[in-house]
DNA sequence: GCCAACAATGAAAGCGCTTAAAAAAATCTG
DNA sequence: CAGATTTTTTTAAGCGCTTTCATTGTTGGC
């Protein structure tokens, strides 16, 4: 058995109230049996039980983080992020892979609220109404990170998708391509899908080149599907020499079947990605991108949820991080 | 306030052992009754809270995992197949990443100790003794994943590193290659390091290409180092045609620095990885590799634990898995 | 040297739940 | 239909901890 408050009690010759006080205001306790009992603490390896402690402060210090793809390099980074911040906050962290499936986010949910964690970062893309109901409804707290809500008022950690997107496209076209194609997100059940595409349009638009707005493919997800998008993509549009994918995955599924075509990258098509994963530096060509400060991203989510859950509000609900170009290799002047 | 077991029972209008039984028995309580509690936990939203149900049943159907690099693509699949064991056994998953930092690791089980998780799965390399010793002090089970120690007897689910290494070297060797490097693992608190070298140098011996096995360099995990790593391998080894690396990261690190080079591969070098991680089949070029079942890995390691939890032992300790050569295009013959 | 003020300690209640034992209700038996 | 038996429900104890409140021991002022 594992030892309890009693054990340390009954090795120190205190009551148990004393063992309880050197752990939680050991000035109150006099020198010598707080010696005492801290020694049995050691001698017994004796930890206290989260159990106990839990039910009389009704809190867990344990968050929960609903990411939607942990084999995405993307979340990996929020992750990371999220699990420093925890670290200097002093919360636990509990993660689940939602898989983008609903019956499991809800299901998680449920999950959350029987281990009674004290808030929730919500990463898991799209805030599915009946998530929102169930969240709410289990009077749980929670916030948003790259995700937003426009039904519903949560706070939220992310980047102007549309703004970096469009910062991305104005790359290609100043770098003189004027034949434009894009990858980008499904637009059902996705948050980033239409912001993104919004601000290819407008980069566009602003040039004067809107007739690239219909050169456009959507994949889901993973690379596969962008290789699959693009194959479709240069069917129609073989014109194309500027390509803009909105996530660096896209963009090596992208790269991947312009070489297998024997389209030279960045000779014959430039490619900018989304994201700048910790691979994209290493890729072949070493990817021009968007980058997001990820791990950022998932560091002030938790600081938000923190200050959510410490002070019951939030300054600013919708907070935005500076997303930045970075030139590589995939890219060139036409 | 959550709602306790007390409203449901005020609602229902009967005693709370009568809930509590419609929830843990409920063929024990006539089905007129039983509505009315279903009802009314229902209407309340109730979950039973977790705290007060540990400290009953003392175990808390939750597993820790540590993980040495949750950017590691590697471990994010040992994660998903964790995960997915996890839910098909009724646990809920608690990851902590220790970036290989032991005293992260001693912190981290100290956690998971308080928050009683039922087991623990230990994908952080090396076993140190220290975090042995806590584990076994603390009486929390647990498994290897990934890792084995030789200094104690624990369960652990791994791959035949030395068998793999050398089946590698020897499908180099197959293509016509005789001037063979490689890039490991720093031998140093690594586990995969030595065996796979060892398998490096088996493949060689049996070929009679012994005098191959000084051109080694180490790398640290990350592509960077293996990048800088291969570039201190061909200033001393120029000759090389046939490069072994101990992981797909290394791999993609060595054929970017041989790209920056203007050394073809597979047109003057082939490069065989290890791991088969999720990118290697869309890298430039798709990547020779050694495929790791990593997923099954994961789940299986999740259902030893179980084992180990529920029988108190297990059935075989060292439980090995099977690696499969995967030949894509960064290899060719010589 | 006596009583007020204070510090240190322990006894006990209670957090939300399960469960053994007791009590009550329902059913059976002769 | 009374008493025995079975089924259903309730009461109450207890899981390991914190914290309030009462108690004991110490100081110190006069």
């Amino acid at each position: 058995m594992k030892p309890t408050i009693r054990d340390v009690a009954k090795m120190a010759e205190v009551s148990i109230s004393t063992v309880s006080r050197v752990m939680n205001a050991p000035n109150t306790v006099v020198e010598s049996k707080r010696s005492r009992v801290i020694e049995a603490i050691e001698k017994l390896k004796y930890q206290p039980n989260a159990f106990a402690r839990g039910l009389i402060y009704k809190k867990s210090y344990m968050l929960g983080l609903l990411i939607p793809d942990i084999e995405n390099l993307y979340f990996a980074g929020v992750i990371r992020g999220m699990q420093d911040a925890c670290i200097k906050l002093g919360y636990s962290l509990m993660i689940c892979n939602t898989d983008r499936d609903k019956d499991r986010m809800l299901s998680y949910i449920d999950t959350f609220h029987e281990k009674q964690v004290d808030g929730i970062v919500y990463a898991s893309d799209v805030l599915y109404p009946e998530c929102y109901e169930k969240l709410t409804g289990c009077r749980i707290p929670f916030v948003l990170v790259s995700s937003h809500s426009e039904e519903f008022d949560v706070p939220t950690v992310e980047i102007d998708d549309e703004k970096a997107a469009c910062d991305a496209v104005r790359f290609l076209i100043e770098l003189g391509h004027t034949e434009i194609g894009m990858i980008g997100f499904d637009h059902v059940n996705s948050v980033s899908g239409p912001p993104r595409y919004d601000g290819f349009v407008r980069a566009l638009t602003e040039a004067g080149l809107e007739y690239n707005v219909e050169k456009v493919r959507y994949a889901n997800h993973r690379f596969e599907h962008a290789y699959q998008a693009t194959h479709e993509l240069f069917a129609d549009y073989p014109e194309v020499t500027g390509l803009f994918c909105v996530a660096d995955e896209f963009a090596m599924g992208a790269i991947s079947y312009l070489k297998d075509r024997n389209i030279l990258v960045p000779g014959q098509v430039s490619v900018i990605g989304f994201d700048n994963l910790r691979m994209s530096g290493m890729f072949i060509p070493k990817l021009t991108t968007i980058a997001q400060p990820i791990y950022q991203l998932g560091y002030r989510a938790a600081e938000k949820l923190h200050e959510l859950l410490t002070t019951g509000k939030v300054e600013v609900t919708t907070e935005k991080m500076e997303h930045k170009l970075i030139v590589r290799e995939s890219s060139r002047e036409r």
